[in-house]
DNA sequence: TTGTAGGCGTTATCAA
DNA sequence: TTGATAACGCCTACAA
C-alpha cells in the first residue's frame, strides 16, 4: 500500500538472515538452494512485494527485454494492425515493446541512437520512412537485430525484413478484373520512387501481357496514395476518349477517392465502373460499395517480424532472410 | 561502422587525458567546465560515435524517461487515436512511450509489477480494463504519476484523469435528434456496469425531460457495445407496437449495427429512421449513410494524458485532476 | 550450500 | 576548473 522506498536485494537478504548472493540466486531460480531456504527467501520476497531494480539487472546484463519499434507514421490504419500483431507475439515472452515514431530521417536518427545505439533495446522492427537507407544499413552492419516490414525501398544490403509480393499481389488483383471481363483496366499507382509502387505496377502489366492485352500508357496514372490522390487520378481516367471500365488501385485510400469520383460521375460502381484496391484496411469493408480488395496481412506481418526478431536476439541463425506472406483478394462488392 | 565494442565514459576520458568526472560533466551540459576542454572532449565524443550506457544512468538516477501506455486492447479503431496522441506529445520531450497490453487483470498486474512496481517506468497512462479498480487504486496510493484515459468505471477515489463528459456528450446526441423533430427516440446503451454507459443513458433521459418528453421504458435497451448487440437492439426497437423514428446508439459500432437492421427491414436512414452514434471512429465516415455521431476527441485526449503526466512526473501539484474534454456532434447523412 | 568481493557505467560529493 | 571515490542494485566468480 505504501510503499515509500524500494527494496532492495538487500533488503530481503538481511530479512531472512542470508547474504544477498543467495537472493540473488533464488531470484534468478539457480540450483545449488537449499529448498528450506528457497522457500524462505521467497516467501519474505512475496511478502514484502519485492521487485527487482530493472535498471541494475540492466547494467549487470547488458540487455533490457526491450524491442524497439519503429513507425514512420501513425496515421495510416493499417500499423495499428501491425502493433497488434507485434505486440500479442511478444505477449508470451518476456520483451515489452518500446514505441519509437518518427516521421523525419533527422529524428529517426536520433531515436535511433538513443535506443539501439545506446544498447538500449534489444533489437528493432522497423516499417522505414522514405530515404533511410545509409542509416538502416549502419544498424545492420553493427550487427544490431533488425527486422524491416514491408520494405519499399531498393537496397543493396537485403535485410531480414517480412514482406509481401507485391507483384504477385497486384498480378491476382489485375487478374481478377480480368477474369470478370473487363477489357480496359486503369491503374493507379503510388509514388514512384517507393519500392511497392513500382512492383504493383509490375503486377498490372505482368497480367495484362500474360493475357495479351495491349498496355496503354495512358491508363497508368501515378498518384500519391491519398483519397484526394485517387480522387483525382480517377477524373483523369474518366476523361479519357475511351474510359476504361475498370481500376486497380495500388492502395484502398486512393480507391475511395476513385469511388467518390465515381459517384460524383453517376457511374454506377461496379456496374459501369469496378473498382479494387490494396491493403483492405479496416474502413474497407465499411464503405459503400464495400470495397473488393488485395488484403495484406499486416497482423501476421507483425507476429512474423517480431518471431524473426527473437530468433535473431536468440542468436539463431536466420535463414529465410526475407519472409513473404501470401496477399488474397478479397471479393466484396466494388469489383 | 564496425563499434563492435561498447565504448564507455572511461575510454573517452583516457582519450582526452581528463577525468570520468569531467567528461560527465560534459556530457550533462554542467556548468564549470574549461571551454577549451568542453570543446576537445565533446570532438572526441563525436568522433568515437560514443552514447552512454541507459542502463548505468537509469541506475544511478533512478527514473528511466519511460512512459507506459496500458491499453486494455489494440482491437478498438480509437485507441491508435490514443497512441498518436500520448506519442505526439511525448516527441518533443525526452520520454519514449513503452506500449503494455492486456486483456485480462491478471496480465494487467503483471505488467504492472514489472514496469511501474520495478520502478522501470516514471509514469503511466491507462485505458482500464474492466475490474481494475483495487490494483489502480493500488498504483495511485504508492504515489506513481498516473493518468487514466476515459475511466469508465467509478472508483472511491478520483484518479488524474482525462475524460470526456458522457453526459453532455449524450445529451448533445439526443438534442440533435429533438430538434430535428423526432418524436420517439430510442436508446441503445453498453453494458450497465460501465460508469460511460450509465451517463450516456443520464445525458439521454435528461434531454427527453428536459424537452418534457415523457420517457418510455422500452425504448431504452442496454447492449453491449458490438456491432451484432446494436443490429439486435434494433430489431428489438422494431418490433414495438410504435417504432421510435430515431436512435441514440451509445457507441458507432452498434449504430452501424443499427443501420444494418434498419437496410434489412427495408427502412431508409435516415428518412424513415435516424440514427446517431458516439466515438467517431474513423469508418464512421466511410459507411453508408456516413454516420452522424459524437466525436470523442481520442487524440486530444492522449495529449492531454501526456501532459497532464508530465506535469506530475515534474513534481508540479496537479490542480485540475480531471480534465473533460469537449465532445462535438459530427453531423453526416444518418440523422 | 552459502558468503565475500568485485564489477557493470554513470553521476554526485568532496577535496584539491 | 578538475580529479578521486563512493554510491546506484544486481549478478557471478571464487572461496569457504
Amino acid at each position: 500500500m505504501r510503499e515509500k522506498k524500494k527494496l532492495t536485494i538487500a533488503d530481503i537478504a538481511k530479512q531472512t538472515g542470508v547474504s544477498k548472493a543467495t537472493v540473488s540466486r533464488i531470484l534468478n531460480g539457480k540450483p545449488d538452494v537449499a529448498p528450506e531456504t528457497r522457500e524462505r527467501v521467497f516467501r519474505a520476497m512475496e511478502e514484502a512485494q519485492y521487485v527487482p531494480s530493472v535498471f541494475a539487472t540492466q547494467l549487470n546484463r547488458g540487455t533490457s527485454n526491450l524491442i524497439g519499434l519503429l513507425l514512420p507514421s501513425l496515421t495510416w490504419p493499417w500499423v495499428l494492425e501491425v502493433i497488434r500483431g507485434v505486440t500479442e507475439h511478444l505477449e508470451h515472452s518476456d520483451y515489452e515493446v518500446i514505441l519509437l515514431t518518427s516521421t523525419t530521417p533527422e529524428r529517426t536518427e536520433k531515436l535511433f541512437r538513443k535506443t539501439v545505439g545506446s544498447g538500449f533495446a534489444d533489437g528493432l522492427i522497423a516499417i522505414l520512412p522514405p530515404n533511410t537507407t545509409s542509416f538502416i544499413e549502419d544498424v545492420y552492419m553493427s550487427q544490431f537485430p533488425l527486422v524491416v516490414i514491408d520494405d519499399r525501398e531498393a537496397h543493396k544490403t537485403e535485410f531480414p525484413s517480412v514482406v509481401v509480393d507485391n507483384v504477385t499481389a497486384a498480378y491476382q488483383a489485375t487478374r481478377y478484373l480480368l477474369d470478370r471481363g473487363h477489357g480496359m483496366i486503369g491503374f493507379i499507382g503510388g509514388p514512384a520512387q517507393l519500392l511497392c509502387s513500382q512492383e504493383r505496377y509490375q503486377g498490372y502489366i505482368q497480367a495484362l501481357r500474360e493475357a495479351d492485352r495491349s498496355v496503354h500508357e495512358t491508363l497508368s496514372i501515378m498518384s500519391d496514395f491519398t483519397q484526394v490522390g485517387g480522387y483525382q487520378a480517377a477524373k483523369t481516367l474518366f476523361s479519357l476518349p475511351q474510359r476504361p471500365s475498370a481500376v486497380f488501385a495500388a492502395n484502398d485510400l486512393m480507391a475511395f477517392g476513385v469511388i467518390d469520383a465515381a459517384q460524383e460521375a453517376r457511374l454506377n460502381v461496379p456496374g459501369d465502373f469496378a473498382v479494387i484496391g490494396f491493403d483492405d484496411i479496416p474502413q474497407a469493408q465499411f464503405c459503400q460499395p464495400a470495397l473488393t480488395t488485395v488484403r495484406q496481412p499486416m497482423y501476421e506481418m507483425g507476429k512474423a517480424a517480431a518471431a524473426l526478431l527473437i530468433a535473431q536476439i536468440g542468436g539463431q541463425i536466420v535463414r529465410e532472410k526475407r519472409i513473404k506472406l501470401d496477399t488474397q483478394v478479397i471479393v466484396r462488392a466494388s469489383a
